[in-house]
RNA sequence: GGCCCGGUGGUGUAGCGGUUAACAUACUGCCCUGUCAAGGCAGAGAUCGGCGGUUCGAAUCCGCUCCGGGUCGCCA
C-alpha cells in the first residue's frame, strides 16, 4: 500500500505487516534482547530526539511504550537520513529496521526496552506535528485546562494510557464476572421522563411535542425495577448517568455506574456478590493493594457513633465516643449550654499524642474551628502505666474543664484512651458535632500519616434510617431513595410519630473514606410504595402522574428485588491512585461543566431553537 | 450561591509601586557519530487573563469581570 509522505511530498510505499497492524510488525515496548536480529517495522510518535550530528537517536513511542531507534548515516539511505535530521517531537513515523542488542555500556536500565535498539534502515513520515503545547511526558507540569483543551495530546501520555487501559480492564472484569453469575446486560433509554426529586435533571426538549421535555437519567433506577417485573431476574448495565449539580474532584455531571438489580434476593446476596466482584477485581488488576475479606459490616448507627461519618476511613482507628454524661459533670458552661439545647459532646482518642504542646493544641483548635466547631477541648494523659495509677498532675486539661483525676480516668476508659494519649472533645448539635469531629479525624490522620496508601479498607455500611427530617423544607426525605424497603417487621412504625427511627434495607459500600456504591432491597408492592410516597408529601395526583407506571407494574406480580449501583469512575480513580475523576475519564468536564476541547456547552442557531419551540430569555 | 487558591514568552515559574519584566525548559539556526532530561554556541519569543480606577508612574494597589482548581451549600 502507499501513503502520502507530507514531509518528502511524495507517495511512499508502506510496508504491509500482517499479524499486528498493517503498518507495524511489533510494538515499541515489547522489544527485548530475545528479539536480537529480528526485522521490525514500528509505527509511533517521536518522543525525543538526540541528534549528535552524525548519529541520531529517536525515542519512538506507541501505546506499548518506548524504544530507541538509531539512525546511522552509514546504514540508511541518504534521503531517509535527511528526513531523520528533520524529525521533531510528536511526528508520527514508520521505521523499518533491525533489532539489536545495544553496544556494551550503553544499555538504559530505566527503560524496559533498554537492552536493545532498532537500527533504522528506512523511515517514513506518516504525519508531521506542530510543536505540542506541553510535553507529552508523565511528569506533567501543564495547567489542567491546557491539558483538557488538548486532551488528545494529554491522553498520549503513558500515565493516561494506563488509566484508560485500567478502566477498560475493570469494566471487562465486571462484565465477565456478572456474566458468570447469570446476569444479562441490558441497555435502557437515555431519553426518559423527568422526575424532579433528587438531583436536578438535564432536560432535552422534544421537537415533536413542543413544550415537553425528556430528562437524561440520573440513574436507571425505575427502569431496572421494571426489568425485574419483566422477569429478567438478574440485570446489569454499564450505565451513563447525568446530574445537573455542581462539580467536585469526585463528581462529574455525567458519570458511569455499574447499575445492577436482582430478583428473589436479600441483602446478603447483593453484598456477597459485590464483595466477590471488588475483591476479585483488585486481586487481578491491582494486586499491589491490600484488601481484607470478608468486608467488615458496620451499621449506620455504629459508623456514626464510632467515626462520626457514614463513610469512615477504616485504615486507621481514631475512634470516638459520646461523653455527654461526663461532660455534664464539668462546670464548663459551653458544654452545659450545648447539652441544654439537645447537643452532644464527643471525644476522640489520638494515641500517643499526649506530648503535643499547648501551641500545638491551639493550632488544632483553630483547625476544628475551620471545620465549623465553636471550639475544642482536650485532655493530655501523660506518663506510662495503667490508668489506675493516674495521679494528679498526670493529665493536662484544656482551660474550662478543671476536673479531678478520677473524672479523667472515667473519660479515658470511655474513650478507650491510655496514658500517653490525647483526647479531643467537640461539642455541638449531634449531626454537626459528628461532622466536625469526623473532619478533624481525617485531618489528624493525614497529619500523622496514619492511612496506609497501599490498603483498600472496604466496609459495608448497613441499616441506614429510612427517612431523614429535612429542616429547610420541614418534611421527611428518603435517606436513600423512595423505592427503598423498610426493614422487615418495622412496617407498623410507618404509622408512628418518630419516622427517623425506622431502619431501612439500604446499604453502602465504602472504602478509604469514600462511598463507592449504594443500594437497597426495594419495595415491590403498591401499598407500601404508596405509603412511602404519602409520607414524603406527595399527593395522590402527583404520585399518579410521576410514578403511576411503576405502581401499575407492581400490580402484576412484581417479585421481591434489590440491587446496588457502584460508581465506575470512583472505582477506577481509586485503583489508579488518581486524586480526581478527570484523570480516569477520557473527556471530562471542568468545574463549570465545560468541555474545553469542543467548547461545549455553546449557543445554538436560531433555526435549531425554532424547531424546538424554544426562546432564550436572558 | 458562599469561602479559599491560581492566571506573567509555547510551557512551568520568579518579580508584588519606578527592572531593558528574570530564570528554566521548549522552539529556530549552527557545531557535534553512542546519547538517553545528550552536549556546546548563537537567536527569536511576553504590551503580565479582560475592563475600569488610584498614582507623576501599575505585572505589582483597588473594584468589577472572565477562566481554571479546591471546598461548603447542593448531589433522593
Amino acid at each position: 500500500m502507499t501513503c502520502w509522505d507530507s514531509f518528502t511530498r511524495r507517495t511512499v510505499q508502506i510496508i504491509r505487516c500482517p499479524g499486528v497492524d498493517t503498518l507495524k510488525t511489533q510494538d515499541c515496548g515489547e522489544l527485548r534482547a530475545a528479539h536480537d536480529g529480528a526485522t521490525a517495522t514500528l509505527s509511533g510518535w517521536v518522543s525525543r530526539r538526540r541528534d549528535h550530528g552524525g548519529i541520531i537517536f529517536i525515542d519512538l513511542r506507541d501505546r506499548s511504550g518506548f524504544v530507541q531507534v538509531v539512525f546511522n548515516p552509514e546504514q540508511i539511505p541518504t534521503d531517509d537520513y535527511a528526513t531523520a535530521e528533520r524529525l521533531r517531537s510528536e511526528w508520527c513515523i514508520q521505521v523499518e529496521g533491525t533489532v539489536r542488542i545495544r553496544p556494551a555500556g550503553s544499555e538504559n536500565p530505566a527503560l524496559p526496552t533498554g537492552d536493545v535498539e532498532v537500527m533504522a534502515e528506512r523511515l517514513t513520515v506518516l504525519n508531521q506535528s506542530l510543536t505540542p503545547p506541553f510535553y507529552i511526558t508523565d511528569d506533567v507540569d501543564a495547567d489542567e485546562s491546557l491539558r483538557l483543551r488538548y486532551r488528545y495530546l494529554d491522553l498520549r501520555r503513558p500515565a493516561m494510557q494506563n488509566n484508560l487501559r485500567l478502566r477498560h480492564q475493570a469494566v471487562k472484569y465486571i462484565r465477565d464476572y456478572l456474566d458468570g453469575h447469570g446476569f444479562l446486560e441490558i441497555e435502557t433509554p437515555i431519553l426518559i421522563k423527568s422526575t424532579p426529586e433528587g438531583a436536578r435533571d438535564y432536560l432535552v426538549p422534544s421537537r415533536m411535542q413542543p413544550g415537553s421535555f425528556y430528562a437524561l437519567p440520573q440513574s436507571p433506577q425505575q427502569l431496572k425495577q421494571l426489568l425485574m417485573v419483566s422477569g429478567v431476574e438478574k440485570y446489569f448495565q454499564i450505565a451513563r448517568c447525568f446530574r445537573d449539580e455542581d462539580l467536585r474532584a469526585d463528581r462529574q455531571p455525567e458519570f458511569t455506574q455499574l447499575d445492577l438489580e436482582m430478583s428473589f434476593v436479600n441483602e446478603e446476596d447483593v453484598l456477597g456478590l459485590i464483595e466477590g466482584l471488588y475483591a476479585g477485581m483488585i486481586r487481578k488488576l491491582t494486586p499491589e493493594f491490600k484488601v481484607k475479606t470478608p468486608f467488615p459490616r458496620l451499621s449506620y448507627d455504629d459508623a456514626m457513633a464510632r467515626f462520626g461519618s457514614d463513610k469512615p476511613d477504616l485504615r486507621f482507628g481514631l475512634e470516638m465516643a459520646d461523653v455527654s454524661d461526663l461532660a455534664a459533670q464539668t462546670e464548663f458552661r459551653v458544654f452545659h449550654g450545648i447539652l441544654d439545647r439537645g447537643g452532644i459532646i464527643k471525644a476522640m482518642t489520638v494515641p500517643g499524642q499526649a506530648g503535643r504542646t499547648g501551641s500545638d493544641m491551639r493550632r488544632l483548635e483553630e483547625t476544628a474551628k475551620e471545620f465549623g466547631a465553636a471550639g475544642m477541648s482536650h485532655v493530655r494523659i501523660t506518663g506510662a502505666g495503667a490508668l489506675e495509677t493516674l495521679a494528679d498532675g498526670d493529665a493536662l486539661l484544656s482551660p474550662g474543664l478543671r476536673m479531678p483525676v478520677e473524672w479523667v480516668r472515667r473519660l479515658a476508659e470511655r474513650a478507650g484512651a491510655s496514658r500517653g494519649d490525647l483526647i479531643v472533645l467537640l461539642a455541638g448539635p449531634p449531626k454537626l458535632a459528628n461532622q466536625w469531629l469526623a473532619a478533624l479525624r481525617e485531618h489528624l490522620a493525614t497529619q500523622m500519616q496514619l492511612a496506609d496508601p497501599n490498603v483498600l479498607a472496604f466496609a459495608f455500611v448497613t441499616d441506614f434510617p429510612l427517612f431523614e427530617w429535612n429542616d429547610d423544607s420541614s418534611r421527611w426525605d428518603s435517606t436513600h431513595h423512595p423505592f427503598t424497603a423498610p426493614a422487615p417487621g418495622c412496617e407498623e412504625m410507618l404509622n408512628g410519630a418518630d419516622l427517623s427511627a425506622i431502619p431501612s434495607r439500604a446499604y453502602d459500600l465504602v472504602c478509604n473514606g469514600s462511598e463507592l456504591a449504594s443500594g437497597s432491597i426495594r419495595i415491590h408492592q403498591r401499598e407500601m410504595q404508596e405509603k412511602i410516597f404519602a409520607i414524603l408529601g406527595y399527593s395522590p395526583d402527583q404520585v399518579n402522574e410521576r410514578f403511576g407506571h411503576i405502581l401499575e407494574a407492581f400490580d402484576y406480580g412484581a417479585p421481591p428485588h434489590g440491587g446496588i449501583a457502584p460508581g465506575i469512575d470512583r472505582l477506577v480513580a481509586m485503583l489508579a491512585g488518581a486524586n480526581s475523576l478527570r484523570e480516569v475519564i477520557a473527556f471530562p468536564k471542568t468545574q463549570s461543566g465545560s468541555d474545553l476541547l469542543f467548547g461545549a456547552p455553546s449557543p445554538v442557531d436560531a433555526p435549531q431553537l425554532r424547531d424546538l419551540s424554544i426562546r432564550v430569555v436572558e
